[in-house]
DNA sequence: TAGTGGTCTAGACCACTGT
DNA sequence: CAGTGGTCTAGACCACTAC
């Protein structure tokens, strides 16, 4: 049994067409429309159905695919991956994260500091030894209880001011300076709470904690942010999903 | 300064061409043949140069762009991203990645038990109440030191023998079955070691551990595999990258 | 204005699966 | 065998950036 879905897209809107189906289908599925294990319409009749191209069909497909919710198997067609998803892990800051979910992050600024880089630092941001960097640290809640802190270092032209940062997230201030992140490398482990760690987050020492570093990257392949964030294990994980392509 | 390089495309091979151009640039950024920051050549251009079409030649690129090699800037050309990388996370198991990464891992079977599912257990395999499912718990070393404890519940009739698991992983178990994963989502955490954990892994009772709880679909879309592992934070992390499309 | 990447078309041939 | 997805071509037009 194949449901088939009524789609229509807008030549005249400045949104790719393959993007346009892709959300008409990603809804669907979200939605319970299209029920996991569903066989999925196939590509030529569904390129015929919506008077497009099979390319341009075939990329909205493929766009489902790399987020998980179809799976193809050649030769016999495309299904609805079972189980709901609940959010894909995205490029966005935790505060994005948080405001999207109604749980109205706050953010406390403990340390702002510009100076010249210390050589390890330099290192990570790929910057001349003794370069002007700011060096942060804050202390993230959401809903009144403590749930991170965060240590970021940004070449100095780079980082927002210490105000502007209590009332948005990092990369969102980044972005209104026209700094856009395309690219970003996280490494995730987990470590115990030291003195310092444990008081802010309200935790006893030896606590285990969810570590993040990232190294972030603008459009034009340089290193603008690297990052240690800890989170309290009690309240935060992360998601991830792999596709085998 | 954009760098050209050789290359040949084989056209009688079954490998897809781009796939082929792909690689040979992979191999050349990671050598450190193409420097970060380096100019890349253009689309068109380099279509021209390989004879090859535009959409082939693009999505040869595109592959670079996704594993987060090359960042691409509409009206200004690519480049390669700054900072070499370790190594990308796939859709591999633990075993393979050790055994590729010459660490010699063992693995010992400490339960294997086939029964009946829980309620608890059939909601995560969606599978009916009452099903057979085998749930095994086996310890994973590297270099003869113990280096995670894994759960994971599959159905009955895609678990391998326990022999088999003791000699390669479980997703090599699986693939000899006929079994092919395509998705897994993954949450990925951190707990206190409880006793049992710590002395299996050699950590003290309340350690911080690394946790990761995968469920993993095979290319029909349906639950193959649900695990919970803990690794020892002091000899396991993560690796992710993050591309903004 | 020139050069770049982003999108889209209308086909073609092949490889794999299940009957 | 018919039906499906996977790859590939040779163009086209547009949007954005930098000069």
């Amino acid at each position: 049994m194949v449901t088939t879905l009524a789609i229509e897209v807008d030549r005249s809107s400045p949104i790719p067409l393959y993007f346009q189906v892709a959300q008409v289908f990603e809804k669907a599925i979200l939605d319970g429309q299209l029920k996991p294990g569903d066989r999925f319409e196939n590509e030529l009749a569904l390129a015929k159905r919506l008077n497009l191209s099979r390319p341009t069909t075939r990329r909205a497909i493929q766009e489902l695919v790399d987020k998980g919710l179809l799976v193809r198997k050649r030769g016999v067609g495309t299904q609805v991956v079972q189980t709901p998803v609940h959010r894909p892990v995205e490029l966005t800051s935790l505060f994005d994260d948080l405001a999207r979910a109604g749980q109205e992050p706050t953010t406390q600024v403990l340390d702002y500091r510009l100076g010249p880089a210390t050589d390890d630092i330099a290192q990570h941001l790929n910057l001349p030894a003794g370069s002007d960097v700011v060096t942060m640290r804050r202390l993230r809640c959401s809903s009144g209880q403590p749930l991170a802190v965060m240590t970021n270092h940004l070449p100095a032209a780079l980082a927002p001011d210490r105000d502007e940062l209590e009332t948005a997230g990092l990369y969102q201030s980044m972005r209104s300076r026209g700094v856009h992140i395309r690219v970003a490398r996280q490494r995730i482990g987990a470590k115990a709470a030291d003195r310092e760690e444990a008081r802010l987050l309200d935790e006893k020492p030896k606590a285990p904690l969810l570590v993040m570093e990232r190294t972030a990257f603008d459009d034009s392949g340089r290193i603008v942010e690297f990052g240690s964030h800890v989170y309290r294990a009690s309240r935060y994980y992360f998601e991830t999903t792999l596709v085998d392509r």
